[in-house]
DNA sequence: TGACATTTGTTCATATATCGCACAGACTGA
DNA sequence: TCAGTCTGTGCGATATATGAACAAATGTCA
């Protein structure tokens, strides 16, 4: 590509959305300025332009995004059949579960929710489609990244932050791709606590009939419901079925 | 605002994004171009910077979103306080009620929904975070109008398309107003088979300590199952309930 | 099949708009 | 009061948008 195919102006502007999350609610110029590393005068006119668009609010002081920020997303969403044919199946298996069932897809290190269907709450995370966490220590992050190839998956862990958040998580990126390497050749993948103490999950790759990985999909339950060893016996067959279900609806 | 404080490449680019959606997975540069009525070259930079960036996939011929885009609507989803907020309460509330209970926001002259529980699938449409409606013909459409001052909702009426999506469907801009006056003396709205044969709803606003209404919530059941006559009798107790729950925690 | 008409992606020159810096004024808190 | 931090602005250097031009791909009709 070259130089002048770039629209860096654009590419400042997004920038300045992302700078938006979690804590950051509220962004003063010189707040974004920093976090986005772009220069003041810069940020003020990417958050004036949002602002006259109606993608974000301007008191005179602080910037906040608007609802109108999630037409964006949402081109994704409605633009991918992916979530809408995810849905019907995963409400079937979180009824049959009792238990929370969710869909994800891969971005670098992180994993993606496109589509969930959850039960009760039992994590301190609050999970909705365009939510992310970690690739390495999920379930489904654990199948998504089995499901490439072997350096690829090694590339991603050296661009992650391996942090381990429960004693349970592993870290080790050998440990990891040997585990991908079970993963595979078993099919599923189970996390004991190593996100988040107390929640144990199981996943399974979504195939499509070429038999490559789109997303994956899970169920997640409560440690001291359901003990991780008792994961693989009473959802498996669930997941299975659900995977089954699915692959032929997959065409490309 | 000044001219100058206005970056047009980046209101072009966000322009590109918002012209993929439902049957527009995949757009050409001209495809684009047509639908943004940006020149071919202008949409083609926007395009690349996209692909560039990672938001988008360039297969030489089309382009595709990628699921990094959902950050952009993601950054708002975990900005605002209110969907993590509502979600525990929504999902208490579908329980108690047995059927799905959603919350959403007004954007113009569509609802955004911020969350949602969901029980089974009755619609034909499938909503998740981010999922619009046109506000004149839902539940909480017609809650989040009726909040606002009568000449803004009329303008916002005028705005719309009043289209008869059956023949339940309200669509005179009169009668529509005195739908509202009504909503806001009694507290409620309830849609029967409005937007889609065989749905009904019931909404109410989401106040805060100020009383001041920042979203509406709703449950939706199937006209088969749950007449619109009964839908008061049955959630309006239950709505009523978390609405009272979640004033005292929203403050301003 | 072959000739012709459209459509599409790409490039280019140049007029135009944006960027980043430096500075001024406003505000805040010690 | 004064230092520190903030927002807003003017300006030259630099980057981008535009519309026309062109080649390649595609579609159309006899």
């Amino acid at each position: 590509m070259r130089e002048t195919d770039f629209v860096s102006g654009f590419a400042r502007g997004l920038k300045v959305i992302e700078a938006f999350g979690e804590t950051r609610q509220r962004l003063s110029i010189a707040e974004a300025a920093k976090l986005t590393e772009l220069d003041r005068a810069t940020v003020r006119r990417s958050l004036l332009t949002l602002a006259e668009l109606g993608y974000a609010d301007y008191d005179g002081k602080f910037f906040t995004l608007t609802p109108k920020i999630l037409r964006l997303g949402h081109a994704y969403l409605a633009a991918t059949p992916l979530p809408a044919l995810l849905q019907p199946h995963l409400d079937l298996l979180s009824e049959r579960a009792g238990q929370s069932a969710s869909a994800s897809v891969l971005d670098d290190t992180e994993i993606v929710y496109i589509a969930r269907a959850s039960q009760r709450r039992v994590m301190s995370i609050n999970l909705t489609p365009g939510s992310r966490l970690p690739a390495y220590c999920a379930s489904m992050g654990r199948v998504l990244l089995a499901a490439l190839a072997e350096n690829e998956a090694r590339a991603i862990l050296a661009r992650s932050e391996l942090k381990q958040n429960t004693p349970n998580t592993k870290t080790d990126p050998e440990e990891l791709i040997a585990e991908f390497r079970r993963v595979r050749a078993e099919g599923y993948a189970i996390i004991d606590q190593e996100l988040e103490i107390g929640l144990c999950s199981i996943a399974v790759p979504v195939e499509n009939d070429r038999g490559q990985t789109v997303a994956a999909i899970n169920i997640g339950a409560p440690a001291a419901l359901v003990p991780a060893a008792e994961m693989k016996e009473r959802y498996l067959k669930l997941l299975k079925e659900t995977q089954a279900a699915l692959r032929p609806l997959l065409r490309r």
